[in-house]
DNA sequence: TTAATTTTGAAACGTTCATTTCAAATAGAT
DNA sequence: ATCTATTTGAAATGAACGTTTCAAAATTAA
């Protein structure tokens, strides 16, 4: 990491990182953090074992680095689909169709690469733990300023508080990307959207 | 497994059946079933490495059992609090309250066992997968036959019929044990409660 | 071309994994 | 006491794990 400090460039990294981590945050997603193996990441990246080492540092590291390039994914779509929507209600059903099309688009839905990983490791690694805390406040915070948008608009009614709408549909959200892994039934979800929005209205 | 068509029985199983699943399942519960070895599970039972295998065949035969010893024993605290309710919106409150009392039980909650395999191993092994979605539609039963309840006794709004209903507080459930997990703040998950019920009304 | 630095490949590291093996100890039925 | 089937303990199995090592190949600035 001392490439800039150096006054020689010589051979520098052939590889598309983005692709790289692209391809390894699809080992993880379907296997989730334990059952992936190095080899699996290895296959799935086409680099070599030590050049994963040299370029990510560790198989936690690496999945470190899945995780936060999946939020900032969700962060890029989340904002296409608000920019399109004309109100705050809109936007929140938007955001749970987002969801519905990726869950039906495979056959096997995997779940939340994130809520996958508050399954499986919150409150056991310390790095992941903080990571998950601070992805579950900034979704909280965007939750809350969409829903007093709404609520200002009286798109939203104000039976509950900006943020207590937002905590309940941070965990709605989080039961309907699990629901999605078995469900796979597109008229149960949309009516399970519609029914959590329902509250809302 | 002929125990029963011999004519003698000599040397009988000595531990505690149950028990054992009790402590296997503890380990399950906190590690997942990936990162929970063997020796894990040699260490909490008390039992011989092999005697695990005699008895219970491999470390998935046994995580089956106590995936179904954790269901049985959902199912056993969920009649007791049907029977202390005297209408169904209160039933499935006092359900969700259940729940709450269990996740600030531990400090770090580790979430529902269920909904923990679901995110690890749904569709990937075809016993775990089968049971997962037996349990769902044990479950999905249960909710509609409460919503059902509920609806004629005019506790229940019939904005959506019990059906939807069901697969919401379904999905609501998951999620909120998923939230649980990460928010640890009594205050917080009663809201979130408060909130789901609300549509119900 | 040379010097500098990284990637690459292949092998090896030591550990841990789930599972098996088997002789010895155990205990109920006769 | 004897027979019979099972549990038990300890060791061993081979495979897979994440990670390291290091010489050779590759690449680019000078």
């Amino acid at each position: 990491m001392k490439r800039s400090f150096q006054i020689d460039m010589p051979k520098v990294e052939t590889f598309n990182r983005e692709l790289v981590i692209k391809h390894a945050t699809g080992v993880f997603h379907d296997k989730g953090y334990n059952a992936a193996s190095m080899q699996d990441l290895v296959d799935a990246t086409g680099l070599n074992r030590s050049s994963i080492y040299n370029s990510f540092g560790s198989k936690l590291d690496l999945f470190l680095l899945c995780l936060k390039s999946y939020q900032y994914g969700f962060h890029k779509k989340t904002t296409a689909v608000l920019l399109d929507a004309d109100n705050a209600i809109n936007a929140i059903e938007s955001l749970f169709y987002m969801y519905m099309d990726i869950m039906l688009k495979d056959n096997n839905d995997r779940g939340c690469l994130i809520t996958n990983c508050v399954s499986e490791m919150a409150n056991h690694d310390e790095k992941i733990t903080s990571f998950l805390k601070q992805n579950q406040s900034s979704m909280l915070d965007f939750m809350e300023a969409l829903v007093k948008k709404g609520q200002l608009n009286n798109n939203i009614n104000t039976n509950k508080t900006a943020n207590e709408y937002a905590l309940y549909l941070f965990s709605s959200l989080q039961g309907f990307r699990m629901t999605g892994i078995l469900v796979q039934n597109k008229k149960h979800l949309t009516s399970i959207i519609k029914t959590i929005l329902q509250t809302l209205n």
